[in-house]
Parts: structure tokens; sequence; C-alpha cells
DNA sequence: ATATATTATGAATACGTATTCATAATCATA
DNA sequence: TATGATTATGAATACGTATTCATAATATAT
């Protein structure tokens, strides 16, 4: 039986070298002969020898390890997004710290977790970074990018789509398309995205002097769709147009106004926001706008790996456009 | 402007104090005086101090880490699973590091990965075990659960539910309300779970007599169920069952059938297995077997935290039942 | 052959913590 | 007051690795 953990000292005698030369074997870019390259490969094997990453981490000051905060993991749209992330930092030899917050803001406790373990950088989507914590990411010098989510105040780095430009172009078309008495159902009021798709929206509503718009709030799930839904459309029976603040609510909502025996997108027309899968179903073929999640997410980590690398850069914004996509949840001319 | 990262040592520095002493007050249980105790919290407060989490699992021999390991984090099933997993572990003080295993097995690199870090235990929910990894984890005596799945060879702890007598109950349910040809549209062949499921259902329609029963492939995804259902009910049109391997399979033959233009269940009857949430949905309303995950996990836990404090354990297998949920996606009689 | 550059290696050290061991300070007891 | 028990502290060390520095072995040029 083997050791519990056998260490580069075990290796290095069974090979009959230094502890240093089977390091450099592991540790890579020093010249070792292949005489005993191989003689340390071979007892590493037989040993089961594994480098301890914390041991290296303590030494070379770098951890490879990333903090992914979250909030509402189940909501598909964030479950592609882990996907994703997890696949492209794990390609560049990152490993991921999974923290889903519950509460609405990322918690001391959380944090201190993630200086702890000493993470190179942290990504946090959908949950809120008040400016406290941001400041002690920024004195333990920590990369922060802000995903699908900014604040002013945190001069942290962000990615996100240009919902205020989105929502407006949105607005227009529906107004276009003949709807004349609006609902909203949003997300949580405290975050930016919330605020700008709201703005946005009701700009152009202003604008075009529709004044029959109605706002209900939410929390991004497809309970709280369905149940603002109900409440909106048995109470106003004359809104044409539900316009939501992501998608899942908008599932919700949907099944709510079918529930109520109303059709889609005959009686009342339903717009999205995200583009998750589940829209394209057949059984809700939601009209809604794409965003550019792979793109997010590529540009996210390049900022942070920017970042992890070069401690003096100064925060980035990326704002996306992203694009409509028309199926049959909203009714055409 | 603070160091990048304080140190044991600083605040010992700045108190007036030993490093032992700053180490004892933030380990715990051992005594300190409470002046100097309150003096060094205060300079850790200034400096912005947080315990190298590295060091002191080097030194302790402890990382506090779980290892996650998923395949299809995408099917809300396993969202689910993660979520409950990280509050609960969280809670216990554990910390996740997430793996999303793009293949079908666990790969080696993956396994480095947690054995590099040193992870105390591993949790590994529908990706592979094959006996070579199982072999590594034991030689690190890094204790292992399987969720939802379990293989014979590796002779590692297990969690899932007893498919076996699940399905059997599910044919008999359904050849009881009449139910005459049937469909089974599988996982992937090589998991515990895909056999079970189909062994017990295969057998109930044995002993009934019945045969007329097709199997077609899949994977455990919704666009897997949509494209087997559609190909099974453009060619076989007498078919009025179609039982599913998994939930997600479930939603998605839903939509193939529908769009077919066959209505469910008058014309066919659709079973599923999880009892995801999304089943629930009015647009679905998908009869199925629900897996009791709380107390799966919870169960999963118990066996991982027992296995990490003693080495000697043997692994163990908890198996649930489980039980039927009737909604409108199966014809009564 | 000798001098010089190159390659290969080991000894020693540092990373930041927890803990053992020894000792100093404080307390309770007779 | 003297003695022993208790409490509080610091010095030293170990965890497992990467890296610097010095030196030994080898190759190259003259």
């Amino acid at each position: 039986m083997s050791k519990k953990h056998s260490t580069s000292q075990d290796v290095a005698e069974l090979a009959g070298v230094s502890q240093a030369t089977v390091s450099r074997v592991f540790a890579g870019g020093a010249i070792v002969s292949e005489k005993k390259k191989k003689k340390i490969l071979e007892a590493a094997e037989a040993l089961g020898y594994q480098p301890n990453a914390h041991a290296r981490s303590l030494i070379t000051r770098r951890t490879r390890m990333i903090g992914v905060v979250m909030r509402n993991i189940r909501n598909p749209f964030y479950s592609a997004v882990l996907e994703i992330f997890h696949n492209r930092l794990s390609a560049l030899g990152y490993h991921l710290i999974f923290i889903n917050s519950t509460n609405e803001e990322i918690q001391e406790k959380e944090i201190s977790q993630l200086l702890e373990y000493n993470v190179e950088g942290v990504i946090i989507t959908d949950a809120l970074l008040s400016s406290s914590a941001a400041l002690k990411f920024k004195r333990s010098e920590i990369a922060v990018v802000l995903f699908n989510r900014y604040t002013e105040q945190a001069g942290s780095s962000s990615v996100f789509c240009d919902n205020y430009l989105a929502t407006k172009q949105i607005a227009a078309y529906l107004v276009e398309l003949g709807h004349r008495s609006f609902a909203f159902i949003s997300g949580p009021s405290d975050t930016s995205t919330t605020l700008d798709r709201l703005k946005g929206f009701e700009e152009v509503l202003k604008e075009r002097n529709i004044t029959d718009f109605m706002i209900e709030p939410g929390n991004y799930t497809y309970e709280s769709g369905f149940k603002s839904a109900q409440e909106l459309m048995t109470k106003n029976k004359h809104i044409d147009c539900v316009f939501c603040g992501n998608d899942i609510i908008a599932l919700g909502a949907m099944d709510a106004i079918r529930v109520i025996g109303l059709r889609i997108p005959e009686d009342v027309s339903v717009f999205g926001f995200d583009n998750i899968r589940m829209g394209a179903w057949p059984s809700y073929s939601l009209t809604t706008w794409e965003q550019p999640v792979e793109e997010m997410i590529d540009g996210t980590i390049e900022i942070l790996l920017n970042e992890i690398n070069d401690s003096t850069a100064k925060p980035k914004t990326l704002m996306f456009k992203g694009h409509m996509v028309v199926r049959n949840s909203v009714k055409k001319k």
C-alpha cells in the first residue's frame, strides 16, 4: 500500500535524484537530462505522484483558480453560462470555485472564501456587488468582472448587453406592429439590467404617447412570471402585449396567459429577453432578444485574464448589442 | 496602499505579538488572552488580513474542498442538483470545485486536477467512472460517491433510485391503463441508470405478453427526445405510449409529438422520469416518477463526509424508492 | 590540449500557516 | 510565602513545492 500522498521528495528518492530535479520535471520549462527525466516519470507513475497544487501555489503565488459567483443557477440562461465559462476556463488551465449566492448581494462570507483561496479572479453574474465588497477584492488585487451587470460606483470591469438600446428597439417594434396596451414583468429593481430594460422601453412608449403601461415587479423566475401574468391579465383584460424582463419570466407568463384561456399571439403578444434554448421549443416559440452569450463570455474572460496578468489594467466595459429573434409569440400586423 | 496580501506575520508585527498567536486566533480552539485577541483582530482588520487557505491546508492536511463532476449541467435536473449540493456543502464549510465533464467518461486530466487540489471528496453525477479512475481516487484515499449512478466494478459508494423497481411499477401502471404499444426513448446505454430503467420496464411487458415495444437510443437531452419521438411516431403510427428515460427527453418527445399533430394524452401517452420542475408547467403537465432529490443529496453528503472522516469506511450503497407523480400526459381509462 | 560556454544537478531557501515544545506569567491552594 | 497547577506566549519546525545560487559535468571553440 502506498502512502496517502507521495511527494516530490518520495519520487526523488526512488529515482535517485534531488527533489529539485523532480520539481523541474513537473513544473516544466527547466532543463533536465532525458535519462533522469525518464527515471523520474517512472518513479512518479509507480508512486502515483501528483504535484500538490496548494504547495505549488504558495510558492508561485498563482492559484489558477477563478471564482464564479452566481445566483439562480436554475435559470437555464445561467446554467448555459456556467457551462461555457467552465469549458473555456478549463481549457485555459483554470479551475472554477463555484459559489451560488442565495442572497441578493454577495455576502461577506462568500467574499472571504474567495479571498482565502486566493482566487486570481472573480466573475460575478446576476449577483449584486456592493462597493465595500468590490473594495475588498480590489485591495487584494483580485480581478473582478461583472457579467450581465454593471455598477456605477464599484469601478469594476463589466460585460453586458446594451439593454437600453435593445429595449428601445423592442418597444418600437411592438408599437409598430400595432400594440397599444403594454405590461412589463421585470426583474429585481436593484440591478442595472432591470433598470435599463425598463428605461429604454418606457422612453419609446412615451415618445409615441402610449400611456397604457403597467409594471409588475418580479424576480427572474418562471414562477414569478407566471404569477405576475396571472394577476395582470385577470385584472387588465385589455393588455395586448407583455414584455418580460427575461425569457424564463416569459415562459411563465405564456403558461399563465394560456391557462386563463387567452391565445398567444392572437389575444396577447409576449416578448422575452436572453434567447435561452427553451424559447425555441415549439410549445413556446418565443420572440425574444438574443444576448450573444458566447461573445460576452469570451470578452469577460479576455478582460479577466488581462487584469490578472497586468494589475495596473484599468477597468473596462464591454457592451454588446445582441439582436431580435422573431418567432411566433408576437402578433404580426 | 496595503500590500497585496497581508500575512499572519504582518498582523503579528502590527499587533506586537508573535505569528503563532495570530494563528491561534484565526485557527480557533486555542487560548489567547482577550487583550491580545482584540489587538490582533484590530490589526487584521486594518490590514485586510485573510488567512491563506493553501498554506493552511498544507499544514492541516485538510482542504475543505469537494470536487463535483457533472456532465450535462444544462439538464434542469442537474442544475437543481448542483444548487442543492452547493447550498448544503457550503453550509458545512466546504467549497466546490466544479467540473463539467464534456466527455462520456471522466477524463485523466480531470482526475488529475482534483487530485492536485487535494479535494477531500468527489461527487460524480451523471458521468461514468472507469475502474482505473476509481482506483486513482482510492489510492489517494479520496472519498468518492456516485450520484444517480453506480458501477459494479469500482467499489465506490453510490446513491440512486431503484430504477428497476420504479420502471416495473411504471410499466404495470401503463399497461393497466390499457396501453399496448410502447416505445422507450433511453439515455446512453452504458450507464446503470439507463440499463435498469429499461430492464424493469421490459420485464413487465414480457410478463404481460406485450411484444410491441420499440427502443430508441438517446442521450438525456431535449433534442434527443424530440428527434427520437419524431422518428418513432412518423414511422410507427400505432404507438400509444412513449416512456422516456428522463423528463427532459419527455419534454422533447411531447413537443415532437404535438408538432406531428398528435394529441397528448388522447393519441399518445408520455411518461417521464425525475420530476423536474418544468414537468409541472401547464404546457407539459408531465406524468413522471419523482426522484427524492433532496434526500438523495443528503444521503450522498452523509456518506461522503463519513468516508472523509473515517478512511476505513466501507463503500455504501443508498437506494431510494421515489414515487409516481400523476399529471396529464398519460391517458386514463 | 586548454579555455570557455553550455548543460545538468543538488543544497538551501521561501511561500504562509498550524502546532509542538519550552518557558514565562498568572492563579489557586495549603 | 512557597508550591503546584493553569494559562498565555514565543521560538522553532513542518507541510510540499519552485527557484536561486553554486558547482559539477559536458560540449565547443581556439
